[in-house]
DNA sequence: TTGAAAGCGCTAACAA
DNA sequence: TTGTTAGCGCTTTCAA
């Protein structure tokens, strides 16, 4: 079956490897395998022959098989969550522009929102990855111990697992929230909807959190914080204000939280688009993460900048990619803070 | 240096291989390898008392292995070219979704726009992808060439090469392109501005193409249409907008063609936003793609859509995901219509 | 249906 | 600095 391998020949066949090329610059294989290893010695001149005639034969060295005694794919893992969200796009965008400036791969998956991610972890296992970044939140721990015992460091991008040993990178979620009821006092709302995601998930839980608590330490009762479902996508936030305030609904409040900034957008343009109202004149809006389709000109959206580049960074670090061999510490959580943008969904507070 | 394995033991090690579970199991490593492979000759018994053993030490096969002798990754590559447009997110996120129902993986690049994607091919090349799907055009006939020495086979999605033998899957971008002029046409229009994206891409020329071949049928002359360099993003087109007609700069056309949704919606922002006119009544707007944005509220833009579904599933069939032996047919360039939607950019014509 | 044995293409001791 | 020699974890003949 296997035919005898034409070795040296120029015909860059259907398979050549570095036996052909050491043939051809009529050294040992390992020599080849010396010459494309930065630092390995080797002396420059068989190098500078080798190359030759791996070029002459076309000759890409098979990572896939390097992988397998080196240990390291150099390949990562990340598992996406709800595409339809663009700040997760631009997550992704930034990252995957990393890693590949690292020379590193990036293998991707999604999964269903609110779906868990076991089954891609699993597959991500296979494939030996040097580590794995999460911003889809469902998974077991029977997972993460699966990969901690082989070693593969995991990290969750805005994301938190109370309890878990799983490190994670988010912004002050909290604190966020805080500062957008802050901007809805100062500009007199008192009464505010709320527009949740995922109401599983940390994200939503916290910034909600810090809200309520900002408004509740005003003296303002909890009960005039109504809390829509939003399912994290814009259609998802428009439906959910369109049910809650048109026709014979409830009363519009004064303010609407979106949880994220893409339900804030959807929130607006039921507001202003199927009900006729004005932003901020008769409502005030907010949202969070400060995408760029919320700068605008139609929504000039007030929001918290997720400082994405600085989380990226984290998050890298905290797969170590220098230290491979390291164990894992567990349960980092790191937090970083947010930033308010003002824009025009609120009315700016008086100068000075 | 290397540690004498514990066979057979409980503990879920670093790595537990198909040698441990066959020691656990009592059968030859071959045995589980055939426990693992569906449809491999394998008594039931066997494969049960395998899979039990398997469980018990947490194994999970090495895929990376295997596919050093299957010849197989059962990855593919997606090349990236403008994340910063939601149509190809929106064609990335589909695409995923596809290829990862099927039980394969996907190894993502991206390219800066108008970049050449031979550094990225390459990296590709070193993790023997089973077959390469290119969103960004710029690529040598060295770099196809040596795809196709290796029998790897590649798709252009929303591309087309003049003259090369790598094939590709399109929407038609000139009945498109004409599609767009007809409905100006109609609604009256007779000065006209484009907006173009890479001007190097087929798919910017040919709706162009398309567009002005249309209106000069018309009877109307070329230099009604001027031309704009919007670099196939958002902020691109405002700002061509903006410099062209602001303040004392040109009159402003009867109707703006976006080459691409996100630009003719930087287009109505710069129109509508700063320059205070009204779409359609002052200016009409027509964008190309259908992305979801486009649909909302503050734009609701009339535009031409691309049929992503039916593009993946071309694209994965040009792939022959099913025959990998199978000799890379040279050149296929399939082309799909796209449909009009008409929404309020530019007025309705008359019922009947 | 099973096991033994020979690779897949590469890296990493070790010796020369 | 080089070549030789074992593997890495798996699949796949080939015999039994």
């Amino acid at each position: 079956m296997t035919m005898p391998k034409e070795r040296g020949t120029r015909r860059a066949g259907t398979h050549v490897t570095s036996v052909d090329v050491a043939a051809l610059a009529g050294v040992s294989q390992a020599a080849v395998s010396r010459a494309f290893t930065p630092g390995a010695p080797i002396a420059a001149e068989t190098r500078r022959r080798i190359l030759d005639a791996a070029r002459k034969l076309s000759y890409v060295p098979n990572s896939i098989a390097s992988s397998l005694t080196t240990r390291r794919t150099n390949m990562f893992a990340v598992i996406l969550g709800n595409m339809n969200n663009p700040f997760y796009v631009k997550l992704f965008k930034i990252l995957l522009e990393r890693l590949q400036s690292q020379g590193r791969q990036l293998l991707t998956f999604t999964v269903e929102p609110g779906a868990n991610s076991d089954d891609a972890l699993m597959r991500v296992l296979r494939y030996q990855v040097d580590g794995i970044i999460l911003t889809s939140a469902q998974l077991s721990t029977r997972m993460t111990a699966l990969c901690h015992d082989r070693g593969i460091p995991i990290v969750l991008l805005n994301r938190y697992i109370p309890g878990s040993d799983v490190s994670g990178v988010r912004c002050d979620n909290i604190g966020g929230g805080r500062l957008i009821a802050k901007a809805f006092l100062q500009a007199g709302a008192r009464h505010f909807a709320v527009i949740k995601g995922d109401p599983r998930g940390s994200t939503s839980q916290d910034r909600l959190r810090g809200f309520a608590e900002q408004i509740l330490e005003e003296g303002i009762a909890r009960r005039n914080i109504l809390e829509l479902e939003g399912q994290s996508i814009y259609e998802g936030a428009r439906l959910a204000v369109l049910r809650a305030f048109q026709g014979k609904g409830q009363p519009v409040p004064d303010a609407v939280f979106g949880i994220n900034d893409t339900m804030a957008m959807g929130a607006m343009d039921a507001l202003r688009g199927e009900m006729g109202l004005r932003v901020p004149e008769d409502v005030m809006v907010a949202g969070f993460d400060d995408i760029d389709e919320g700068a605008h000109w139609p929504y000039r959206l007030t929001t918290v900048r997720q400082p994405i580049e600085a989380m990226i960074d984290e998050a890298l670090a905290l797969l170590q990619p220098d230290a491979p061999g390291r164990p894992i510490e567990p349960g980092i959580d790191r937090t970083i803070p947010g930033e308010l943008i003002w824009r025009d969904t609120i009315p700016r507070p008086k100068h000075g």
